[in-house]
DNA sequence: GTCTATATAACGATAGAC
DNA sequence: GTCTATCGTTATATAGAC
């Protein structure tokens, strides 16, 4: 792996982990072992490396789901699920890109914080796209009931963060489990039933 | 006000804005109108005034919603609607408290994890009971299924922790709102209905 | 591309006068 | 209880040799 990458992925990781504030450069230089001052020989500064990091995190993060859309041949249930599960995986296992992805997005560095939402805003909708196209053709299916697709989009949108932000106060994989589990199991019923 | 409370409230503001390492001892006495060494005679460190915040912060958290909950004399669906509100109010309105409160929780500084942790898993049981016997309540009425409470209360939460991460990344109060009313819709919709 | 050495500024915390 | 002055440390970033 070229040293770019190293400080990348090291980057990520000491982000996720400490806080951009609380992570310096010569942790970074330390853990990909350099001297502080070469890492100024990859990127500008600071805030390039976090730009960059951050850049790549939410492109892996898009594709990542766009192929688990496009390789499926199942129902949109299952493909949903399968999303969740997906997710709800990365939280528990690779912390580390999840944490750094929604510690920048929902605590940004001060003078970050604009470009940052920029950036977020271009992903987000993207994501949004693909996921109304889902449910679009779950529609068509009927396993849900006609309607409009925003409510859909938003509280799947909602779910999925909940189990982030859930993933990071349990203690236990078991109780993990089976927040995810139940939450999902809610959520299911209650776009595919009919509203009482 | 005194000191010490102006003190706390304005901590609480700065390390949810700009976390823990962000927002300085020197920023938090300019803003009290003190210099940095004065807070000495309050708190015996920066560790002390963000426990001492956080103890205050979770308190007044778990309070507000007990309160919400003893008061009412209304149906169990309206008490849930009337958290479920009361907490989208907070993320949108009151930003810097509850965003203290969940920054805190999910990136803690690295040296008061194990601390901060055990502070939460002690509200978070008393929320949690809080909870479960209103469902309890709910199931009595026959509200909703009878059914394993923890179910339950695990997705409440995690619709909760979903609405608040929303409410960060959404820039429209018009959005946030049809977030927050879907989501309802669609959980009171999945636990209301018998599963198909 | 990596290093040593260093500039400059800010950090948390303390000493001691008033 | 508040202040000025300062200590010791660490931060990002740069200069310049190899």
């Amino acid at each position: 792996m070229d040293t770019q990458t190293k400080i990348l992925n090291t980057s990520i990781s000491l982000f996720a982990q400490k806080g951009y504030e609380g992570a310096s450069l010569a942790d970074i230089a330390k853990l990909v072992g350099i001297k502080k001052p070469s890492l100024y020989n990859h990127f500008s500064s600071k805030d390039d490396i976090l730009l960059t990091a951050l850049e790549k995190v939410f492109k892996g993060y898009n594709e990542q789901f766009f192929q688990l859309i496009t390789d499926k041949n199942s129902s949109v249930k299952a493909t949903l699920y399968q999303i969740i599960i997906e997710n709800a995986k990365m939280c528990w296992e690779d912390q580390d890109l999840i944490l750094f992805y929604k510690r920048m997005l929902l605590f940004p560095p001060e003078l970050l914080k604009e470009r940052i939402n920029e950036m977020n805003i271009r992903f987000e909708r993207e994501f949004d796209e693909m996921m109304a196209g889902l449910f679009k053709e779950s529609m068509n299916k009927g396993e849900i009931p006609a309607a409009d697709i925003q409510p859909y989009v938003n509280s799947f949108n909602c779910l999925l963060d909940g189990i982030f932000t859930r993933s990071n106060i349990v203690d236990s994989f078991e109780k993990f489990e089976q927040i995810v589990e139940g939450s999902w199991q809610v959520y299911w019923n209650g776009i595919s039933n009919e509203v009482k």
